[in-house]
DNA sequence: TGACCTTATGCTGATATGCGCATATAGTAT
DNA sequence: ATACTATATGCGCATATCAGCATAAGGTCA
């Protein structure tokens, strides 16, 4: 793998790399969502999710669709959703490490 | 999923989204390797890859081993592999959409 | 048209990240 | 102890990211 292959595979990590942008993608798993709802999923402003939909959307994971006044978005490729557990499976693995680190000492 | 746990996952994400750190991932995928071979993936200064393995030291995502001067790192999640094939998916799946749009107009 | 609702964007400041250079630390060897 | 190799860390600078506020832009409805 080069350089600019690398550079690819982050920027899309780098995409999903924001707890909002977490919570977003998890919402999405199950369908698409208007804008208002996904405004509901953290305590932030507006114009800030707004914007980490815009930054979802640059990096192709997400897409959108206007209806009337909403505009609902939607995950492109669910794939994305196994990135997640993988970083759960990391969490876990770090834990049981360090807790058998404590139990040695 | 709250707000921590979204936490948990983009940290975990974020420790990945460099191109550097997916250079040095990708070349763990094969077993262990010395910092100094590390050193050859990209043309930046030897603190800097020191300090990109320590950020993945720190999410949990390698480990490290001394054996006299050198020491070598290895991938302790080898999962973490997957999320590269997702964020890939992502872009393959981006350029075809994008091509047909091209085709549309 | 004007009032209203939903979503996006310009601006600015605060904080985080990444880099190279110099230097510290750990280990080996003479 | 000295010299040498391999890796990590302190520092300062440049740039990127994220937040909120204000406001624009797109759409509805009376």
């Amino acid at each position: 793998m080069n350089y600019q292959q690398a550079k690819i595979r982050a920027d899309i990590l780098k995409a999903l790399a924001h707890p909002v942008r977490v919570l977003i993608v998890n919402a999405l798993a199950d369908g698409e969502r208007c804008v208002c709802v996904l405004n509901e999923l953290a305590a932030i402003d507006q114009s800030n999710i707004s914007r980490h939909l815009a930054s979802l959307k640059r990096a192709g994971i997400v897409s959108d669709r206007r209806d009337g006044m909403k505009v609902y978005y939607r995950l492109e490729t669910p794939c994305i959703l196994k990135a997640f557990e993988c970083a759960v499976e990391v969490v876990r693995a770090d834990t049981k490490r360090r807790n058998k680190d404590l139990k040695a000492v």
